[in-house]
DNA sequence: TCCATAATCAACTAGAAAGTTAATTAACTA
DNA sequence: TAGTTAATTAACTTTCTAGTTGATTATGGA
């Protein structure tokens, strides 16, 4: 398994489960049983996820009593979407330009075909 | 292992060679070889993460005699960043209330405080 | 103190992921 | 046709993931 920080956030976000959670908590604070009620699965199994969310950075749990809120934090998915942006613009650059070539050759065509 | 669209792309993108390989892409298009070249891993590997990237519909492949070109396709990439920016910018405008609010009391507090 | 509630930890299972080597397919080239 | 190159498929191993149930820890209230 990668450990490095991109690798642990996008494996975080690639559930459905973990997502849910993460949009939920987009609403603001929540307790591990209110994030686990909408599920079929078990309190346990939700406590897993909230373990992966946390590692990645993408939550973070304080202590009110007996219950733990769980708070989203927004710093590693500014990363994983800088990353995703920089190829996809890269990549449409490059295209634009493809493009560009592909007019410049296609009107010189049409300029000799008109002579 | 989910199946839906969104937790497919980012799995995907949730290991480095996959990413570098993308990252290449990013540049034009580039043959199994080509692409494996920079990895101390097994050419089948490469295919194999090749697999795991065109499932996930991030690149795509063509064919010209024995080489199998690939390209990248952005269309996941928008995709996975419209999720992450939703959830970012709710968070986001949550704070921006939260925040309002504690300045509101803030200043009617200092306001008593001066009168 | 005793009990209820919130949450985690521990141990286990089934299935998936990522790598390996060996064999196979597909297309070009002499 | 025989050989070479590009790439995939097959079989296998190791490790990780996501879930389960049962036990445990921590806190608050009667």
């Amino acid at each position: 398994m990668p450990t490095d920080d991109l690798s642990v956030t996008f494996a975080a976000l690639a559930d459905p489960t973990r997502r849910a959670i993460l949009a939920r908590l987009a609403d603001g604070e929540a307790t591990v049983n209110e994030l686990a009620a909408p599920f079929e699965m078990s309190l346990q199994a939700i406590s897993k996820h909230l373990k992966v969310l946390e590692r990645a950075g993408l939550i973070s749990r304080s202590r009110e009593a007996q219950w733990r809120p769980c708070r989203l934090e927004t710093e590693p998915l500014e990363t994983a979407t800088a990353w995703i942006e920089q190829y996809r613009d890269l990549a449409r650059d490059r295209l634009d330009r493809l493009d560009q070539e592909i007019r410049k050759i296609t009107q010189k065509k049409e300029g000799h075909d008109h002579e």
